[in-house]
DNA sequence: CCGTTTAGCGAGGTTACCTCA
DNA sequence: CATGAGGTAACCTCGCTAAAC
C-alpha cells in the first residue's frame, strides 16, 4: 500500500531530502515525472529501472523524466469547466477528461484534489472577510447606541431637574412648605424614575434578539444600513446576498456537504453565532426566559 | 453472516518546480 | 544575475468505504 519508491524516483524522503544521483546530478534534481504515473499513484512509477538507463543517450533524449510542467491554458479551462459542473470526480468522468486532455487519469485526479483545496482556501478567506465586516458593523452600531443612551440619560436628568424646580415654584406659589408637594407632582418623579430605569435596564432578550418584528435591537434600524440582515426567522446575521450560508439553527451540515460543497456555501454556520441568538420554535420558546436571564448576567450589555 | 484484505478516494499537509517582480 | 514570494503539480499519510474473499 505504501508508495513504492524506486531508487531513481526523485520523490522526497520523509524529511523532504532529495534523493540525488551520483552526488546530486542536477539533471535529475526534483524530476518528478508526469510520465508513467500509474492510475492510483501508489504503485511503482517506472522512471529509471536501472542505473544503466541513465547512461544511454537514447534515454536522455527520449525518456528523460519531464520536469514538472504547467497544464496548458486549454487544459486548465476544460478542467475548470468540469470542476464548475461537479467538484468531485467519478472514475468515468476522470477517464473521459484524461482522454480529452491527453493527460494521465492520475493527473486529472490530482488537479481536482488541488483545485478543491484551493477552493476551500478561498472560501475560508471570503467567509473571514464577511464575518469581519459584520462584526465591525455590529461594533459600530453598539458604540452608536451607547452614545445615544448616554445622551438620552443626560436629557432625562436635565429635564427632571427642571421639572422639579418648576414644581417647587408651584408649591411656593400655593404657600406650601417645600416638603409638601403640589397635587400631581409625584407623577413627575415617577415618570422620570421610570425613564431612567428604562435606560438603565438591559433590554429584554426578545428585544435584543430577532423578534417577530424581524430584527434584533442592534440590527433593527441602523443595522440595515450596514447591509446586515436578521431575517424574519432570525436565521442569519449575514447579508441576504451572502451565498448559501447555512441556517444557524440546526444548520448542521451533512456529511456530503462538509464545507467542500461546490455550491458556494459558507464554512461557517452553527459554530459562528451562539444558537441561542436564533429562533428555533419550540426550543426557543422553552429556553427563552432562561436564556434571557443568562444573557443579562453574562453580557455587559448595557454599559454606561 | 462476519472478519479480513485490498483498492480507491478524499482531506489535509508537504515538497519542489516554475514564474515573476 | 540572484533572490524571495506566490502559484501549483505532484506527492505522502491517514481515514473511510465498498467490494472481494
Amino acid at each position: 500500500m505504501d508508495s513504492g519508491h524506486l531508487i531513481f524516483d526523485s520523490s522526497t524522503t520523509q524529511h523532504g531530502q532529495m534523493l540525488l544521483l551520483g552526488g546530486g546530478n542536477p539533471i535529475f534534481r526534483g524530476a518528478r515525472s508526469v510520465l508513467g504515473i500509474e492510475e492510483g499513484g501508489r504503485s511503482k512509477r517506472p522512471f529509471f529501472t536501472s542505473p544503466d538507463d541513465l547512461l544511454e543517450e537514447v534515454y536522455y533524449d527520449e525518456q528523460l523524466p519531464e520536469k514538472k510542467r504547467r497544464l496548458t491554458p486549454e487544459q486548465v479551462h476544460l478542467l475548470e469547466v468540469s470542476f464548475e459542473e461537479e467538484n468531485k470526480l467519478e472514475p468515468e468522468r476522470k477517464s473521459e477528461l484524461a482522454r480529452k486532455l491527453g493527460l494521465q487519469p492520475r493527473q486529472v485526479a490530482v488537479w481536482f484534489q488541488n483545485r478543491r483545496a484551493r477552493w476551500k482556501t478561498k472560501q475560508l478567506e471570503r467567509d473571514f472577510d464577511r464575518l469581519k465586516s459584520s462584526y465591525d458593523s455590529l461594533l459600530a452600531d453598539h458604540d452608536s447606541l451607547l452614545k445615544d443612551n448616554h445622551h438620552l440619560r443626560a436629557q432625562v436628568i436635565s429635564l427632571t431637574e427642571k421639572l422639579q424646580a418648576k414644581e417647587a415654584e408651584a408649591a411656593a406659589a400655593l404657600g406650601l412648605k417645600p416638603e409638601e408637594k403640589a397635587p400631581g407632582s409625584n407623577l413627575t418623579e415617577q415618570t422620570s424614575t421610570a425613564t431612567v430605569a428604562a435606560l438603565d435596564a438591559p433590554p429584554k432578550a426578545e428585544d435584543r434578539l430577532s423578534s417577530g418584528t424581524g430584527g434584533s435591537a442592534v440590527v433593527d434600524g441602523e443595522g440595515a444600513h450596514h447591509g446586515l440582515v436578521v431575517d424574519s426567522s432570525g436565521d442569519s446575521y449575514f447579508p441576504e446576498d451572502y451565498p448559501c450560508i447555512a441556517p444557524v439553527d440546526g444548520g448542521v451540515q451533512s456529511e456530503e456537504d462538509d464545507g467542500v460543497s461546490d455550491e458556494g456555501c459558507s464554512y461557517y454556520a452553527d459554530t459562528v453565532f451562539p444558537a441561542e441568538h436564533h429562533h428555533d420554535g419550540q426550543q426557543d420558546h422553552n429556553h427563552h426566559h432562561q436564556a434571557a436571564e443568562e444573557d443579562e448576567a453574562q453580557l455587559d450589555w448595557w454599559v454606561w
